[in-house]
DNA sequence: CTCTTCCAGCTTTTT
DNA sequence: GCTGGAAGAG
């Protein structure tokens, strides 16, 4: 083990005490996958059989990233027998291992997020209620938080706290829409993401053999990136390596930037109770980045309260000082920043690939879009859609879905009107109602349309019937056929590449070339599954795919191109050169943070995220005045500016000069700009209007405090106007129904003759 | 049943 | 400023 030797003292102890429970604490850029990797490939050293080994990730790149770095070190035929991969991905195998034990089958399918909202949202619909107020979202978060914390639907019911939140939100039935929900899934055989983690705890909790005999199977377990992990991971990782106690948990408490998805801080921080005869190692060096990034994220970090102590360090050389940028315009941050990277590039010879934007929300990237075009400066946005989420290539999926499990109800109701067959949403709600009646799958409803009374009329009759004996046909296939034969198939007999093939618009084109992507994928599958002597079934190939997404991003990484990412994706890279922008108060830290310690302590944690990227030279931008959902605003410097010792930074007299420039700025808008008025109840200051005497108004007579009155919403104030020619807008605070912001192309107004 | 029109909403994201 | 969904028209 020659590779001993390339470590520091601290990760020494990390990669070679693997017995008894570990908490490692990697600082930013600490060299953290190099540890766990070499820690696993001490354990098989030791001879500890790989299939012996659990290795728990959360990003499927984190996973393929680790296999191949062991495998350099062990070979891949060892390196492939390791149970490494998300928790989702591992814990989704057992259950299918497993699954009659909770009354799904083997080859259940799996509800993505937007199956998930759909599937609630239709039964906000059959329950009858407002959709106002029984919001998808809110209510899938409500559902997911729950499962997260191992509160099913009945025990969701029942808790004193949850009735009282949800009454007081004026959602008092969202208990029977989580309870309806499930048994929608079950009834499915699907399972969503949280029922991956829920489900397993579930298997855990109620049959012990199944228990013990993964607690044997395992004797080393080993968790990356653990304040990440929520409560129901937390519990499975538990149970799981409650028998050998080898349990070593790999993280960064000061990197913790999930809790909005359930993340809890708190696993890492108090892994001291859970394991009292635990270890702990500090890997503290940091060898990224200049002591000048390195001392001012510390100084930054330390104003957190909640942290393990630490004390990260560089031993690189000082580098520069942390530039400061102020700009006058979200516009003038954009070509401030794209000057910069021109400067270094052509006269410090530095590759575009050495640079990264990071900005905190996705809305900021078009901006610095804008101002790179314009300098011809090549770069590449990471993170929106991602392929899998595509229109195109869900609606094969979905095809594949519905052919592997005929329940799958999302699946089903996604395609059997795509393409076209005349099957629309009211002949959907009959299938739902019989379906409902009978308490049975709409699958069997479309199976079975014979034997029910004629609610629908014949011709509608034989669509569903043609199109249930097209999945059924493609079923039988599947058994025999390999995944590409059949893919092939289900895109032609389903008459989506006819769809596509008409469609000569560049969305059209770009959707073929992503069908034909996810086909070429599918061939490169059944190939390989085939060569292995492994299952190259349609089957095994929707296993794997369900949890996947993006893995196409390391072609395009080595080009030579800007990245442009949110904070939260950049998380485990790093760049030469990083530009953090939109610092500002109200983008981040975002204006929700402000209220509560815990939310700013995570801004915060989020802010050294981005700062712990740079290796080199990192800059902070923020602007005077900002468009924000079409409105413009004049922020403030960010908190986080002004609270690095400013002996770190290099330009931080502009901060300075901020007040009273930003008090000159605000005075003058004032001038033109009135301010914006958001209240919800109607003011009663509002004149009314004689509605006999309307005439019509051109948008362009329109100016603020105007009185008007639009056909459905009545008689209104015109409270800001804003935006030119088609994007006109106007803000108007109606005497019912509250403040609206009406598009003038489109909107009808009158105002009183006079 | 399908297409157009008209808004409302809007952190972060993996699986 | 863009997108997705709902409502209303064809």
């Amino acid at each position: 083990m020659d590779f001993i030797n390339e470590l520091n003292s601290s990760q020494q102890a990390a990669v070679l005490n693997t017995e008894g429970p570990s908490l490692v604490i990697a600082g930013a850029g600490s060299g953290k996958t190099r540890v766990l990797t070499y820690r696993i490939a001490q354990l098989l050293n030791q001879g500890v059989p790989p299939y012996k080994i659990l290795a728990l990730t959360f990003t499927n790149k984190a996973a393929s990233e680790m296999r191949k770095r062991i495998a350099e070190l062990v070979g891949t035929e060892i390196a492939s027998n390791i149970w490494m991969g998300t928790f989702h991905s591992i814990f989704s195998k057992i259950l299918r291992f497993e699954a009659e034990r909770l009354g799904y089958s083997s080859s259940f399918t799996i509800y993505d997020t937007m199956d998930s909202r759909n599937l609630i949202k239709a039964i906000v619909k059959e329950l009858k209620l407002d959709d106002k107020v029984y919001k998808a979202n809110i209510i899938l978060g409500r559902i997911s938080m729950a499962k997260n914390n191992l509160i099913v639907a009945q025990s969701y019911a029942q808790s004193a706290r949850i009735i009282s939140e949800d009454s007081s939100s004026k959602r008092p039935l969202l208990g029977d829409i989580y309870r309806i929900y499930q048994e929608r899934c079950k009834q499915s055989d699907t399972m969503d993401f949280d029922d991956l983690l829920l489900q397993t705890n579930i298997l855990f909790r109620d049959h012990a053999d199944i228990l013990d005999k993964y607690q044997q199977k395992f004797s080393h377990v080993l968790v990356d990136e653990y304040q990440d992990t929520n409560y129901s991971q937390y519990l499975i990782v538990k149970k799981l390596s409650e028998l050998h106690h080898n349990i070593c948990v790999v993280g960064d408490d000061a990197q913790s930037i999930y809790s909005f998805r359930g993340a809890r801080i708190e696993n890492i921080l108090n892994f001291k109770n859970d394991y009292p005869n635990y270890n702990i190692y500090k890997l503290e060096q940091n060898y990224r980045s200049t002591t000048t990034i390195v001392d001012a994220a510390n100084s930054i970090i330390s104003k957190n309260k909640e942290q393990i102590p630490k004390r990260v360090f560089s031993e690189n050389e000082e580098g520069e000082k942390i530039k400061v940028l102020r700009a006058l315009s979200d516009k003038e941050e954009g070509f401030q920043v794209s000057n910069e990277i021109y400067r270094l590039a052509n006269y410090e010879q530095q590759d575009y690939s050495d640079f990264a934007i990071l900005y905190r929300t996705n809305a900021q990237s078009r901006i610095m879009e804008e101002s790179l075009r314009k300098r011809n400066i090549p770069y590449k946005i990471y993170g929106g859609q991602s392929f899998y989420q595509r229109k195109e290539v869900k609606d094969l999926l979905a095809y594949f879905r519905l052919t592997v499990n005929q329940n799958d109800e999302e699946a089903l109701k996604r395609i059997i009107n795509y393409p076209k067959r005349g099957i629309g949403s009211s002949t959907m709600e009959k299938v739902r109602e019989i379906a409902i009646q009978h308490q049975i799958s709409m699958w069997i409803v479309l199976c079975n349309l014979d034997k029910i009374p004629p609610f629908i009329n014949a011709g509608t009759i034989s669509k569903l019937q043609k199109f249930g004996l097209m999945i059924e046909k493609l079923k039988d296939q599947s058994e025999n056929e390999n995944a590409y034969d059949m893919a092939m198939m289900i895109a032609r007999s389903s008459g989506i590449i006819d769809d596509l093939s008409n469609d000569d618009t560049p969305e059209g084109v770009s959707r073929r070339e992503n069908i034909q992507e996810l086909l070429n994928g599918i061939k490169d599958f059944s190939e390989t599954a085939y060569k292995d002597g492994a299952n190259d079934k349609l089957s095994a190939f929707l296993e794997g795919v369900a949890l996947l997404t993006d893995q196409d991003g390391e072609k395009e990484l080595d080009q030579n191109k800007v990245t442009l990412m949110t904070i939260h994706a950049s998380k485990g890279l790093e760049f030469a050169n990083v530009f953090i922008t939109g610092l500002e108060e109200g983008l981040f830290p975002g204006q929700q943070s402000a209220a509560s310690t815990t939310a700013l302590e995570e801004e915060r944690r989020l802010f050294y995220v981005a700062l712990t990227r740079a290796e080199k030279r990192a800059y902070m931008s923020f602007a005077t005045s900002r468009y924000q959902n079409g409105q413009i605003t004049n922020p403030r410097p960010s908190r986080f500016i002004t609270d690095i010792d400013p002996e770190f930074l290099d330009g931080c007299h502009i901060l300075r000069d901020e007040p009273s420039t930003f008090k000159l700025r605000s005075t003058v808008s004032s001038g033109f700009k009135k301010p914006n008025i958001t209240l919800n109840t109607p003011s009663v200051n509002i004149p009314d209007i004689d509605r006999s005497k309307l005439k019509p108004i051109d948008s362009s007579q329109l100016v603020p405090e105007m009185v008007i009155f639009h056909p459905t919403f009545g008689v209104g104030q015109v409270t800001n106007i804003e935006g030119f020619g088609m994007q006109r807008k106007a803000k108007v605070l109606f005497k019912e129904g509250g403040s609206r912001t009406l598009l003038l192309k489109f909107a009808k107004l009158f105002t009183q003759q006079d």
